[in-house]
DNA sequence: GGCCGCATGTAATCTGTTACATGATTCT
DNA sequence: AGAATCATGTAACAGATTACATGCGGCC
């Protein structure tokens, strides 16, 4: 009687973003990732363990697959999403990353998706990450002004995370600016053809 | 005929700096790291992991133990360092770490040893921290305007590491500020005794 | 009586990496 | 002839996390 248990929303998650734009194989998706462009410039997954992680989606329930027969090769084992795997790409896309050491791979993995949905999406994820992190630095900023002149290294400690976090917000701005420059480029036309 | 193989100076050799500073039982280094002050503030191993890195710094050579009878409590098993640990140690805390996202962990993990030594040990690290970290940005900089005004997602992507870098050099120009305040007090006579 | 501190670990599990395996086609 | 591309994986190992295990003394 085991419930669904927590969905925790991590990293792999971002692979369902793949698979909502339409559905995939494996190797298509790892082409995708092993380019320098693109999400491929913040997340490489290895070939064999991309493999391994749509089986464990596959076994939650979250894609459902089939097989594609192809001449003189492997069949491809295409993955659909499901519903419960679009609700779980929702919640992951739509919620801001819980730690700042997070926003470098995790966080832009999902303004990569936020920005190919509707540009409100993505304005809606960066305004929660930046509540998120303007609690984090005022956190930072009470920490140092406790510790006033007392405990040096404990104070370099808490600037470096104050000055990361600083960075980071201002970062935000720069995004929320980037973003009409960004969502243009999704009028184009696709040059991704998956079916024949 | 194996021979050493490389040393690849990662976090556990920051195990070490403890017992450079003098002997030292596996609990004790536990307390230390369990505190809100000091190292445990930036790096903490849970205790079964704490005696998993012990055990296999003593198989690689680094420290040799010796039993310690207690009264009515298990022998502590103290640690010595060799001098094969020394060396390893020395050559640890001289050297930047090689990432950026290694700053947060293992840098802040260098630095509270360093300043434990002498002066010119932490101004050394810092300013070969600081060139590792130029290095960086430069590269950084150069993508940043290879892109141009095309690709603004990557450009993104660039520009936020490039924050995350200009945010971690002006924090070492603050540790180099804040470093005599920062080793005056290790002339304080010392809170910690192991030895009865 | 129960929890905290002292002091040590082992075992099971999960996650990720490296290496290995297959087999046809197309490019150089 | 050899390498790269297409397309799928398995097996072995390394690392960290979680849970489990022991046993005494002192405090509330």
């Amino acid at each position: 009687m085991s419930r669904p248990a927590k969905p925790s929303l991590t990293t792999e998650h971002a692979l369902l973003g793949f698979l909502h734009q339409q559905p995939m194989h494996g190797y298509e998706i790892h082409r995708r990732l092993s380019e320098t462009e693109g999400l491929g410039l913040v997340w490489y997954v290895k070939q064999n363990q991309l493999y391994a992680l749509l089986g464990k989606l596959e076994k939650k329930g979250y894609v459902t697959t089939t097989l594609e027969p192809q001449p003189n090769r492997p069949d491809r084992k295409v993955f659909h999403l499901t519903n419960a795997g679009r609700e779980t790409f929702w919640a992951w896309l739509q919620n801001p990353v819980q730690h700042g050491r997070k926003l470098r791979l995790e966080f832009l993995a999902k303004l990569y998706f936020a920005q190919q949905e509707e540009p409100a999406v993505a304005t809606g994820l960066i305004e929660k990450q930046r509540e998120a992190c303007l609690v984090w630095l005022k956190t930072e900023r009470d920490k140092i002004e406790a510790l006033e002149d007392e405990q040096p290294y404990e104070r370099l400690v808490h600037q470096f995370r104050l000055g990361q976090l600083e960075a980071m917000l201002s970062w935000l701005d720069t995004c929320e600016q980037a973003l009409p420059e960004l969502t243009q480029l999704q009028q184009e036309p696709p040059e991704h053809q998956v079916q024949e």
